[in-house]
DNA sequence: TCCATCTGGTATCGAATGGAAACCAGATGG
DNA sequence: CCATCTGGTTTCCATTCGATACCAGATGGA
């Protein structure tokens, strides 16, 4: 048994790797995060996601078993979405990005103005 | 001054975010991690990128300020790339994530395969 | 009665992005 | 003289993305 290798094309790691490396998987991540969300508070939350990438993403996360998708047969049918265990350990683990983002904004910043200015 | 609201779509955390949530970034990222590397040996290490979108992300890397690029007029030209500190400290952000996707890569497996046994 | 509104989606379309492959210069090795 | 190495760019096609329209089914107001 050798360890895994996320280089390769095939190893299962890098599986989980393109699932996780999505702008919009880390963003419903951390705000289902927050507290267990419905289908439309999300749309809400989550300013520019489009209905259909949404759905789609959500059904994803449901699928690898990081969201939970409830429904309840109010009227209208009310969709709630919520962590799983498994989600709520990736989101911690997610959660250290999201502090890097917030302290190093302004030295990406800096080095892209930077850059442009270099080469025309 | 109100803190930074990555669900907005104008927020400076999103486009930080935008970047660094791409598969290649972080392949890239934990390749150049491991010692500094010229193009085709990134290209051969993280099998499956193409020359196009290598020489893209790298050029985006370098403009975001987390990887040098720097050219060796040998013959035929030498170009080695290599972490800046500001992309350290990234890498050792997103280093977490991997160890989690070695970990929970069987749990992940086995939900996709009770939700494709129950929904045919 | 009729129309608008709420729910959680799907369908459709053009635009942007991704990957595969070909091509490039310039020097070297056979 | 042709192949090979370097680090790319260009071209083309397929997949994906985002915006928009549309759907059912029940409710509320005029």
């Amino acid at each position: 048994m050798h360890a895994p290798d996320p280089y390769l094309a095939l190893c299962p790691t890098r599986v989980v790797l393109d699932r996780i490396a999505d702008k919009w998987t880390v963003l419903l991540l951390t705000a289902v995060a927050e507290r267990p969300m419905r289908f439309n508070a999300l749309r809400r939350r989550v300013e520019g996601v489009s209905q259909k990438v949404l759905s789609q993403t959500l059904k994803s996360l449901e699928r690898d078993g990081l969201v939970t998708r409830s429904v309840f047969p109010t009227v209208p049918v009310t969709v709630e979405y919520a962590l799983t265990p498994l989600g709520a350990s990736l989101e911690r683990t997610l959660a250290p990005l999201a502090q890097w983002s917030r302290e190093n904004i302004d030295a990406i910043a800096e080095a892209q103005a930077l850059y442009d200015a270099r080469g025309p």
